[in-house]
DNA sequence: TCCTGATTATGATAAAAATCAGGTTTATAG
DNA sequence: CTATAAACCTGATTTTTATCATAATCAGGA
């Protein structure tokens, strides 16, 4: 169960350059990290790092989903994140000094680039431009997190799981068909999403689908109303 | 209700400096600083800033404890984070360029410096030091919020609450008497800080008293059993 | 293809926590 | 000092959610 190394596109002309924090990164450093950087493709289901590991560099996801998840009470999981391409990955732990606090697990085949800890740190130091956009990204995760602790403690689970539903939606986009969320999770790793029961999930599920919100098709969830969907989550922040 | 300015100590000097994340700003920097803060004192319940107001700089702790909380649902507030001298406040809306999503209350009688946002995004941008500084308390700050977003979905209330006290105790500290903690919170508060109805709280601190885990007396909480209260909180990471 | 384990589904029950209702104490403004 | 509101406390009740049990379905490997 180990990895396969892969020559990628090189970071100037990857096709994620622009939608992640490297987007206004100096060329130079860009240039750097092409060299030193790992890439590595892994199949559905594989570890890409492990919580409790420490940290030797960043991951950058040039292809597939991953979601980062953290074991908690009893080994329930807790899925902590959702991460698309262009994506960074284990850089919380790098910055603060601390091992991994959680694991990424490959939802889908991937293709990921690993970059070294003392060049990442480096670049960081010296690029004021990523930097920058570093402190926006731990920022708004901040706030994000933030909501989210804020939402579990006085939102019931209805509510959570319509918000995780378009949470879902938000990251990984539609199908073709323009209302099938592009990603297949498992009953049980929505559930991790949302902080419930997995029984609960199916049962607000079905309850959603009775409702003529979303339609079901084994892990395919389809949008049917996002309005209703919308109301159902009931946001107001 | 508007709050005194008045004339602080020189950064250099500030008694909190070495608490602060500007502990390993260069010097120049905090000379700058020194010459552009605003400092103010707050009485108890006074507003420093308020959730959906635009930041126009960071607030640094001088001395005082301030609560930095988000109204949610009809209105109930989440306590966000308990802050205290030497901290920052304000830092997540400036970084992300977003409004805030919390307001900042003291919650005694409090002073506070303001820098104006040009001049700490500027230094912040020089000052290498500073920056890894932040991301580095960014990187922290973020892990304590998804730790708290696990155990608000795993743990019951009971051992949020253990956990609350402890980690009020590890914030604030202790009065010279070594077991009662440094601080004046309503049942109310305490509550907003697990993520629980008033009642639950208030039924679940007498419990902790019929154990001999606490002691209370009006709004002192004296914590008699601390290895007994850490194996209520059942904490595993 | 068939077997086997995992996932999905649904009902019944139990547990946890919130809400409601009341009375008491404490703090505060006049 | 007193009036009044706010905070605290406790019990009863209801709601929400988890857990348990069991069956059906699905998916992947021999």
């Amino acid at each position: 169960m180990t990895q396969d190394f892969v020559e990628n596109e090189h970071c100037m002309r990857c096709a994620q350059r622009h939608a992640s924090v490297f987007c206004t990164a100096h060329a130079d450093h860009l240039e750097e990290i092409n060299l030193s950087r790992i890439c590595s493709e892994y199949k559905k289901g594989q570890v890409i790092f492990n919580e409790g590991a420490h940290p030797f560099g960043v991951y950058c996801i040039n292809e597939g989903k991953i979601k980062i998840s953290h074991k908690g009470q009893d080994g329930r999981e807790v899925i902590i994140r959702l991460a698309k391409p262009g994506d960074l990955m284990g850089y919380k732990a790098l910055l603060s000094g601390n091992r991994y606090h959680a694991s990424a697990v490959a939802l889908e085949d991937c293709s990921v680039c690993f970059i070294p800890r003392d060049l990442i740190l480096n670049i960081i130091k010296k690029d004021n431009s990523l930097s920058m956009g570093m402190l926006n990204l731990l920022s708004s995760q901040l706030r994000v997190a933030e909501t989210q602790v804020a939402h579990l403690a006085q939102k019931p689970v209805r509510e959570r799981l319509a918000e995780a539903l378009l949470f879902i939606r938000e990251t990984y986009g539609m199908e073709q068909d323009n209302c099938t969320l592009n990603v297949r999770l498992s009953r049980d790793e929505i559930a991790n999403i949302v902080g419930t029961a997995t029984e609960s999930t199916i049962r607000l599920l079905s309850e959603f689908k009775k409702d003529g919100i979303i339609e079901l098709e084994g892990k395919k969830i389809k949008v049917l109303d996002y309005n209703k969907l919308t109301r159902t989550a009931n946001l107001q922040d």
